[in-house]
DNA sequence: GCCAACGTTGGC
DNA sequence: GCCAACGTTGGC
């Protein structure tokens, strides 16, 4: 099993959102990263479980855990014209953007914030703690991931 | 293929 | 709201 943080605006969609979506389920879409993309479509496995990072918000930091339920298949919003996250070179012949669809596991007992993460050592090949990393997505070692629960 | 301009991300 | 960092675009 492999482990993952993906990053959402909670003002957008955050833990609580899935918690509340059929299912506790829902597809990861708008994706529109290369690097990002490549590992959804190539790397997450179903039953991987995920970090849920609130960022762009008062608070950013980790949230919550979920888990893949359905590994990487085409993203529709970018065909639809309609859809916010519409990519006019995408085609339906060949899709260039995926998703992946994740579960809603458990709520953290309390957020754990980028500034805690960012103090602990151990954490620094993190990507998420490294300069200007913009990436969305992105793998979390096993130590890193039971490290991090430590903190809870 | 280089690189300037531009748009976006996301912490602060 | 600001702005640094980054990815993408497109002219050449």
């Amino acid at each position: 099993m492999n482990y993952w943080l993906m990053k959402s605006e909670p003002d957008v969609f955050g833990i609580d959102d899935l918690y509340k979506a059929p299912n506790k389920t829902e597809p990861w879409d708008g994706v529109r990263n290369y690097q990002a993309r490549n590992m959804m479509r190539d790397e997450m496995k179903k039953g991987d479980r995920v970090f849920f990072y609130h960022s762009n918000c008062k608070e950013p930091g980790i949230a919550g855990i979920m888990k893949i339920v359905r590994e990487g298949y085409p993203d529709h919003t970018a065909l639809d014209p309609e859809q916010k996250y519409f990519d006019p070179k995408s085609d339906p012949e060949n899709p260039r953007w995926y998703m992946v669809d994740v579960r809603y596991l458990r709520k953290l007992k309390r957020v754990i914030t980028l500034a805690e993460l960012k103090a602990i050592p151990e954490l620094s090949d993190l990507a998420l703690v490294r300069r200007g990393n913009r990436l969305s997505i992105m793998p979390v070692s096993k130590q890193q991931w039971d490290l991090i629960l430590t903190l809870e």
